[in-house]
DNA sequence: TTCATGATAAGG
DNA sequence: CTTATCATGAAC
């Protein structure tokens, strides 16, 4: 099936242009809404357009990254460290793995749920700072990894709006590619998550532009 | 800086 | 089967 917000996934001719279709879009899951704040593009494998040695589809397809080979517009949602579920977003056409992974998100809807999901939360925008914390606030589950954000599925759906200004930077916490700025977020929002670099990646190679694109 | 905690994938 | 490796978060 073909829809207006997934042509534009599926379209991208580079990781940053799906991270940025993302970038302020809606994330509905149940009776939770939520505006991405916080982006980060991986590619794929070295079949593909955009190798990723950082990308869980970077060896090749498995029962886990399915997900990121398959079709634009569905959910890949994977467990982190034993005890976390991060999701990401396919992007680009059937075959050719990419994913992005929604790092940070303000809530809109659902803040009840939400803060019964996250006891102890003072701020608001604390409540989906980081990957692991937006998969507990929107109550995500392996259950939903695969879910077509584009289908029938009445309950999980993504929005796509505008394109915002964004400003980017390197990723977080991997030991390789760790200089692509392929970390995407909305300046200005309390939400984003803090960046930390991981201890294993090397010493800072390449320098990189952060001014805010539009 | 440390560790909690378990799925995953690769290797024997 | 065994084991190294985490796209993390929170506490210390």
């Amino acid at each position: 099936m073909t829809t207006p917000g997934r042509d534009v996934l599926r379209d991208a001719d580079h990781p940053i242009e799906a991270a940025r279709a993302l970038l302020g879009a809606t994330l509905t899951v149940g009776a939770v809404r939520a505006r991405i704040v916080e982006v980060e593009a991986y590619g794929g494998d070295l079949q593909g357009p955009w190798p990723d040695p950082a990308s869980h589809s970077f060896r090749g397809r498995t029962p886990r990254n399915a997900v990121m080979f398959g079709d634009a517009g569905h959910l890949y949602v994977y467990r982190s460290y034993g005890m976390h579920y991060c999701a990401n977003v396919s992007y680009g056409p059937d075959g050719v793995a990419g994913g992005v992974l929604l790092r940070a998100a303000e809530i809109i809807d659902g803040h009840e749920l939400v803060a019964s999901r996250r006891p102890g939360i003072s701020r608001h925008s604390d409540a989906a700072r980081g990957p692991g914390n937006l998969g507990s606030a929107l109550g995500l589950t392996l259950d939903d990894n695969g879910v077509d954000l584009f289908g029938t599925h009445p309950d999980t759906r993504l929005g796509l709006g505008e394109p915002t200004p964004y400003r980017s930077g390197p990723r977080v916490g991997i030991a390789v590619a760790a200089d692509r700025p392929w970390r995407l977020w909305i300046p200005g929002s309390a939400a984003v998550s803090a960046y930390r670099r991981s201890p294993r990646a090397p010493a800072v190679t390449e320098r990189w532009d952060d001014r805010v694109r539009d």
